[in-house]
RNA sequence: GGGUUGUUAGCUCAGCUGGUAGAGCAGCGGACUCUUAAUCCGUCGGUCGACAGUUCGAAUCUGUCACAACCCA
């Protein structure tokens, strides 16, 4: 089995370095390559940058054309060659950086007649570096007029058609590297995505929270109810899980005495892909102690509010044709409070509690449930058939049912719920919090439960943790904790429709 | 898992009811010292996703498969 894939796999990287080979325009760029090696160090790596083209452009690019020749400006740029415009004995190119672009101007009688020449037949797509100084052209564009020009790295393969670009999805998402050459809006999405996490991060570093990493590698995967990825320790000869979630390792460093805590990091849930789903996702859990679920949702609303508006400026955001408002106070509603606002007149508050009847709705829609659940767990499946997909503006979903909230703690009016809420924007959900069970024994209880839910066939059903119950022995305080899809949020702050467009590289089938 | 659409030159795409495979960009050669997807002239480049079938003849019709995007579960 390993033998034959890796002569496939052998074959298979022949043939595509075949192909290569025979690719007329890779060819003639090789024969380029060829001959800068022989005419000396082809991979240089000795110009010193002063200059980023962006920044050029937002110092000097509305300064008027005689002023700035009066400066004398000198600079030093590189960056990727995206457009080459070649005339008898001047030219210009479009250079790009990380920052932005900006144009060389390339004359014979700037750089000389042997560079100039050279110069004609480098390519687009290759890196190059220029020193001199900066000028506006007749037409007002930002330029730098080369004195000194330089081929540091030759590009072997073409880029993508230059004004249409790379807009195929399954090679912007397998080679992210030329969608991020080609697409700003690309580039933008992932910056944006940066900055969030930076924000986020400053938001509860800032409220005294200590960010710390807990393991990814589980003994007993916990902490959510999803089907894990499994691998083997060889040294330690023992099966462990790639983690679904942080939650049980940040609540045993609450019980230490670390009494705000944030990790940012992924998960692993071994479930199908989808537009709102990729096996490693990045989740941001937070615990604070001695705070309710409900302070939770004030925290939340804050740190979306104030999030949005650092990166973006506002905090009213366009998401495929929806306009959400992160600045009000987001709708708090429990399970049935939303299914009978987003369904006025069709079910009385009476019907909605009534086992019998909600079995009979959800059987006739042919609707996902578990015949077996109480009030609770129809009540939420009902919800989620009918109305998760309405809750467009943020809304905040509260009271789940105990049954499918194992690790949350109990209402004091009502044992049957939680202190628990789900934040829903756009028809998804975003975040997921509550007061934390602290109570061991009623914890064991759970686990025992989930275990018989197990045992009956539910493969997402939790494990029994036992070290994680003796942490909770020593006494965990009062503590609410939430966790925040990344992925998800981004989505909704770039208007992406689909998780790919967030993960620089996401999950995809092999190749071959 | 089901449905829809797609797969043609390095890239972006045409190609009608079957009759010798097309354009633009990129490449190569030439002209051009202020261009902006530069322009102009010339030129190279294809196992039409794979396999099978129908046919005198298939990029085109049929089937199977592979991969992808979107929608649904």
């Amino acid at each position: 089995m390993t033998n034959e894939n890796q002569t496939n796999a052998t074959l298979q990287d022949e043939n595509e370095q075949g192909e290569f080979r025979q690719n007329q325009v890779v060819a003639e760029r090789r024969e380029k390559l060829k001959k800068l090696r022989g005419q000396g160090i082809a991979f240089p790596n000795d110009f010193d940058r002063t200059h980023m083209a962006g920044d050029l452009q937002l110092l000097h690019g509305d300064e008027d054309k005689d002023a700035l020749e009066a400066r004398n400006i000198e600079i030093a740029v590189a960056g990727r060659m995206m457009l080459k415009r070649v005339m008898g004995k001047a030219s210009f190119a479009t250079v790009q950086d990380m920052s932005g672009r900006i144009q060389f101007f390339i004359s014979q009688e700037g750089v000389g007649a042997e560079t100039y020449e050279a110069f004609k037949h480098w390519d687009m797509g290759d890196i190059i570096a220029a020193r001199g100084m900066l000028f506006k052209t007749n037409k007002g564009e930002l330029s730098l007029r080369c004195q000194e020009l330089r081929l540091l790295t030759k590009s072997l393969r073409p880029l993508p058609e230059k004004f249409h670009g790379l807009t195929d999805q399954e090679q912007k998402y397998r080679q992210r590297y030329l969608d991020l050459i080609m697409n700003a809006e690309t580039r933008k999405t992932f910056v944006v995505r940066s900055r969030v996490v930076q924000a986020i991060r400053a938001f509860l570093t800032g409220r005294g929270y200590l960010e710390v990493e807990t393991p990814m590698m589980h003994p007993i995967p916990g902490g959510a109810s999803a089907r894990p990825f499994v691998t083997h320790h060889n040294a330690l000869d023992m099966d462990i899980f790639l983690r679904i979630a942080p939650e049980l390792y940040l609540k045993r460093l609450v019980v230490g005495g670390f009494e705000k805590v944030f990790e940012i990091n992924r998960n692993f849930r071994n479930e199908g892909l989808s537009t709102r789903h990729n096996p490693e996702f990045t989740m941001i859990e937070f615990y604070e102690a001695y705070r309710d679920y409900k302070y939770l949702m004030d925290l939340t609303e804050e740190m979306f509010r104030e999030v949005t508006t650092s990166v973006l400026g506002h905090a009213v955001v366009q998401y495929q044709g929806h306009t959400i408002n992160l600045a009000e106070p987001f709708d708090r509603l429990t399970i049935t409070q939303a299914i009978r606002k987003y369904h006025p007149g069709q079910y009385t508050d009476e019907q909605l509690h009534d086992r019998p009847f909600l079995l009979e709705t959800l059987r006739r829609m042919n609707a996902a449930h578990h015949p077996t659940d109480g009030v609770g767990g129809l009540q939420l499946s009902l919800f989620e058939e009918t109305t998760e997909s309405l809750l467009i503006q943020p809304t905040f979903i509260i009271d789940y049912p105990a049954e499918t909230s194992p690790l949350a703690r109990r209402n004091d009016r009502d044992p049957s719920i939680t202190d628990r809420f789900e934040l829903f924007v756009v028809g998804r959900e975003l975040a997921n919090g509550f007061s934390e069970l602290n109570d061991a024994e009623d914890q064991a209880e759970r686990f025992m439960e989930q275990v018989r839910q197990k045992e009956a066939g539910d493969a997402e059903a939790m494990h029994y943790d036992a070290d994680y119950i003796r942490a909770l022995e020593y006494g965990l305080p009062p503590t609410a904790g939430e966790g925040i899809g990344i992925d998800r949020l981004i989505m909704l702050l770039t208007d992406s429709p689909s998780i790919r467009d967030v993960i620089l590289f996401p999950q995809m089938r092999r190749e071959d």
